[in-house]
DNA sequence: CGACGGGCAGAGAGCGCTCTCAGGCGACCG
DNA sequence: CGGTCGCCTGAGAGCGCTCTCTGCCCGTCG
């Protein structure tokens, strides 16, 4: 396991212990622990050895201080109601998150919202310089979220593009998401090439931009598509179990469903087995996400959109990152990198 | 919203300038703002509004520096292989540490350990002071944290009883656990006061305590149960469809069942289901857990032994914060305060 | 009326680190 | 062989806060 030693007790070893043992000054040892540039060799051997047998760990609190930089980022967890990290969603893209800031040697401060009343708090943590920046999912377009974050003067990237009327003129925070329109024109085209002609819409909630963008991909397809091939959802799998029954009942002729998301999809597939209709032989079903744990258990297992999730947690911090060494070179003039759309990819299964 | 007022652009306020424009002294200042003993009500008052006029906010950084707290709590979790936070339980125990940690002005450092590979960073983490103490949740028998965090010299709290041996000695790291032999007998007891003679049962895996637990509360009720009575399950629901059928092939004759979760219940209803046992008039079925997602979805809804999981997390941080204001008051003389073990409850649904 | 004690404010010394600045020494060039 | 330049190293000044210690002022008691 590790080597490193036992700490004397109670009391960690200081720059200056190891100074005083490797016969040199703090200063050396400091440029050492922070990469040795510009020391001769040996030095750097003698204190890096000095380092080794004291088990010297650096002081976080000191180096903060001075240097004004902290190592950790916040990660906002605004959760509207329910279903917040149990959402595999939700933990690939932390995952992701956390990956990322590991390789950084950054740490992840979680800060969960609870409520509304409770904005105040988090204002008042991001603005009292604890982290370096912050990471937020926006989850809905009335969310006070963005407000917060500018007040609070720090370094943000959003997950998912937000609501907010504005926030995509890039003066404001840089977002991360995928190309939730191309994805669904994707799904829609493909169904169109299996000859289907009759193609209806299971929709996410009005209020989350991903689900907008879904049904704008699926209309620059199907331009001329009635409004009775539309239903709305909000991503749960019975809402998609209701929104399937509620489409057969308009539109008993249809031929094909595009899901706006894979536990949606599953709904409606268990739907369309109840009512003895053949996926995809009589409906072909497409969901989006690539939800593996749903999309692969399902009978036939779905095609569907697949994003990058966690890659695009890994790409927030990146942004992130971005924004503060962008900073760093000249404060204020914090010229915000652009947002970043990641490509989806259809996988074929078999459900369509 | 907030009245905080913008801050200087660039540079936040320190207690020099708090006091310089209090016109008092720096000392004074602080003490204001730790609480404002012994000062006088005048002075209290003036400080407060210049505060409040310069948008003042500590340093955390000086603050930690001098005091040695940092104000923060490592919740460490390792991932055996899949299924982590997308799991309900992992969900509510984070939000009850969550909340409980901000009721104590403290913050929640998030540390995922990726693979087995990577807990030296995690004990060169802990051991670097960054964090006043750790949560863990211990899962599995053999997991190396419990001997990390003892290197670390970190105060611990874990989530579940330990595994390892000694672990209940009490010279160890403390724990929170729901008392899952006691719940379990009153599951099995509640099955006999129904009249049912076989009662068998759906156990979780051997090398979490809690699937032992619930065995032994098992046996304490049915001394002489015979194997043929106990199948194994993995807490998955579709483990828990395989032991049902396993089960029914060695006791076709059985007539009720006590499943180690929810989870794995639901999945035993749908093989009753599906061989065309009626539940409960056939076949008699506790879960375990409340996790009413599950439970109160099923058809028949289950009865199930419920634990205070948000609780439990709570309970977590405050035997942290026990832990750490005795090592405050006499430091070395840790006598680990005693572990908890929260009580459980049978709720009477449909299914048993 | 004077001495003493308690309560409250201020001065100052760090906490452990980084980073600038100055100084020293060797090397290279003239 | 001497001067100068450049590369390393060390000294020292903080970063913003807490906390002890000293000292002042007022009230109280002898």
């Amino acid at each position: 396991m590790s080597t490193m030693p036992e700490p004397a007790p109670g009391s960690r070893p200081t720059l200056e212990a190891v100074a005083a043992r490797a016969g040199v000054s703090r200063a050396t040892v400091s440029r050492v622990v922070n990469g040795g540039a510009g020391v001769r060799q040996a030095l750097v051997d003698k204190v890096r050895r000095a380092v080794e047998e004291l088990g010297y760990v650096p002081n976080h609190a000191a180096r903060t201080l001075v240097t004004r930089r902290n190592g950790a980022v916040a990660v906002i967890i605004a959760e509207p109601e329910f279903r917040v990290f149990s959402d595999p969603f939700f933990e690939q893209q932390v995952r992701g998150i956390s990956r990322e800031l590991t390789a950084h040697d950054s740490q992840l401060v979680l800060l969960w919202v609870e409520g509304p009343g409770d904005y105040d708090r988090i204002g008042r943590y991001l603005g009292g310089g604890h982290v370096d920046g912050a990471l937020a999912f926006s989850v809905h377009n009335d969310d006070e979220l963005p407000s917060i974050i500018r007040r609070a003067q720090v370094p943000a990237v959003f997950g998912g593009r937000p609501g907010w009327p504005g926030a995509t003129a890039g003066l404001a925070v840089p977002y991360v998401d995928c190309d939730n329109r191309g994805g669904a024109r994707e799904a829609v085209r493909h169904l169109l090439s299996l000859g289907r002609e009759r193609v209806a819409h299971i929709a996410g909630p009005h209020d989350q931009t991903s689900a907008m963008d879904r049904i704008d991909g699926y209309r620059d397809v199907l331009l001329d598509a009635g409004p009775g091939l539309i239903a709305q959802g909000d991503f749960t799998e019975e809402s998609g179990a209701r929104a399937m029954a509620e489409l057969l009942e308009r539109r008993p002729d249809l031929d094909a469903v595009f899901a706006a998301n894979d536990l949606m999809a599953s709904g409606a597939l268990r739907v369309l087995r109840e009512r003895g209709l053949r996926v995809p032989e009589d409906v072909a079903l497409v969901g989006f996400d690539d939800m593996t744990s749903i999309a692969e258990a399902t009978d036939p297992p779905l095609t569907t959109v697949r994003q990058d999730i966690e890659g695009m947690g890994r790409l927030m911090v990146r942004l992130l990152t971005r924004v503060l060494n962008a900073q760093e070179a000249e404060p204020g003039a914090g010229s915000a990198p652009g947002s970043v759309i990641t490509p989806t990819e259809l996988v074929r299964r078999a459900s369509a």
